[in-house]
DNA sequence: CTGAGCTTGTCAACCATTTGTCCAAGACAT
DNA sequence: ATGTCTTGGACAAATGGTTGACAAGCTCAG
């Protein structure tokens, strides 16, 4: 039925070039005109008739302009000087500092109400990845030094930490579990009950297309070894919060990363590794949350695993 | 209910054609003296009967005058020539539409857990901004275009919109009052359905810090008047979908520009605008989402009003 | 930082064609 | 009678085309 000799659709009359392209038909046509561009054929009675091929580079025109470009210079590009300049990403975005201040605030008067609100609107404002990095973790940094400071108590402490939790887990529990790569496995050490540090690396690796598999804190060595060699997971991530002792951090790591079999890469972050000075033979150290990424990336790029899309 | 074998189908009587392809009698009739096309047979009293491959084809045109084309060109073509000229692309191109396919796939196929799924997945990936402006709006147009394709039926259409309603409102509820300024009345002219505008305006705003209060689709003039005036909102905004008439759309904004005092703002977008040209005496025209935030700034600039935090 | 000059989208004026709706008058069935 | 249908004529609105003008925005010296 497709019969082989294609129909040859004699091409788009300028409302529909209009419609696809968001280009009023004044501009299309004051552009033929000027610059001689879109050379539309025309039928029997004169009027002009788009090939879809025109209308594609039309809308590409567009979109390049809405970037900023000027159309001048587009007009006297060809098609593939186009397309390689509508390969290029746009910039990124810059966080707040003053607005922490606030926050701190809402967790000494114990509004937990206005918090739990302020967590969710802060996510769907800036998107998770944003929200960790930016919000999250400089957040606990100042709850921690407010409670050092004594100027909170263990229990508004606790219920900042109990409010966060349960955003990560409801924001989590919404998302798709994606089933991409690595698979990577999310403990901590006997001694290390932070468990905020683990959500927010499974919140990471959730948006950027992996699969973690948390499985909660103080989990032993040997079970650690058990569950990844079962879940068959290419990847053991530890976190490590600033209360632990660097030196018993990195005496875990190099029992663990002997106990597990070299298939699995062993990777450890948080503020915990910090003052870690020499590298542990096999294991990788993410002090930052970028390590990550770089982490992720090279993983991907070393087992030639595409990176999901 | 009848024979399950009655290949004999007279043909349905113009009342049932018009209803099926959305064309007026007085169209279809038109259509017949001037072109010939649609070629009804008679029953006995002389009323027309219109073969059901008729209507498919009738359909068909209808759909690609929607896109643009003209009634005339349309008739002087065989059916082939409609087929192949239905399923040109118009100006699909883009780099990561292709992730935007895989969404319309799980519209087609009905998997809404899915699509539940993505949806709260991308907007805690990207948040709320960037999911209103690169996601949503650009997956509207293609269910749209889709829809006009006949690649999806109604059925699919509504389920798509219910679902995305679900999120904007879950995700919405979620978020602080804020109880920021302006303060913005969301709703839309009578004749305009759809909602899902007004609740991605209502999502946009909330993230920039206004107030938006969402009343619903469909305010008569003066009722939008009243709410104005007691809710003292410092903005009436109108949402417009392309399904709109822009004409109709122009009118109703003179309208209600004449009866709003001139203490409230009026502001109109959508792509039922677009197409507007001319500016309207005390109208601010959002054809894009991005004017949305241009003229936020316009009026926290103008009314001296800190921005909220 | 400013002004001259170029760029560029929009609009007006005017014409031709297309196209949907409305109207008048008659036919027929309930 | 009343409502629906048919036919054909008339007409206003919309669409498309051409040419010319112009204001707002951008660029680039000075």
């Amino acid at each position: 039925m497709p019969s082989p000799s294609k129909p040859e659709v004699p091409g788009l009359p300028i409302a529909s070039a209009e419609r696809e392209t968001g280009l009023s038909k004044d501009t299309l046509r004051v552009w033929e005109r000027r610059y001689g561009f879109p050379a539309p054929t025309r039928d029997v009675h004169g009027e002009r008739l788009y090939a879809p091929e025109q209308v594609r580079q039309l809308a590409r025109i567009k979109r390049l302009m809405d970037r900023g470009h000027r159309p001048g210079k587009l007009m006297a590009m060809d098609a593939d000087a186009l397309a390689a300049l509508d390969a290029t990403p746009g910039a990124e975005t810059a966080p707040q500092e003053s607005h922490l201040d606030a926050w701190l605030n809402l967790v000494k008067t114990h509004d937990i109400d206005g918090l739990q609100r302020q967590f969710h609107s802060e996510v769907a404002r800036r998107g998770l990845a944003s929200f960790v990095q930016d919000v999250a973790a400089p957040l606990i940094t100042r709850v921690g030094e407010a409670w050092s400071r004594n100027e909170l108590g263990i229990f508004e402490e606790h219920l900042f930490s109990q409010h966060l939790e349960k955003l990560f887990r409801l924001t989590l529990a919404n998302m798709a579990p994606q089933a991409g790569h690595p698979r990577v496995l999310l403990t901590t050490l006997s001694g290390e009950e932070h468990t905020l540090g683990l959500l927010m690396v499974e919140a990471l690796l959730t948006v950027e297309g992996a699969y973690p598999l948390l499985l909660g804190p103080q989990t032993p060595i040997d079970e650690i070894v058990r569950a990844a060699r079962v879940k068959d997971v290419d990847a053991v991530c530890l976190s490590f919060s600033s209360a632990y002792s660097s030196a018993l951090a990195a005496q875990g790591l190099r029992d663990l990363r002997q106990a597990l079999p070299a298939a699995h890469a062993l990777w450890a972050g948080g503020y915990g590794i910090r003052t870690l000075r020499k590298p542990i033979e096999g294991v990788c150290l993410l002090p930052e949350f970028d390590d990550l990424y770089a982490c992720l990336a090279a993983w991907r790029q070393e087992k030639g695993g595409k990176p999901a899309d």
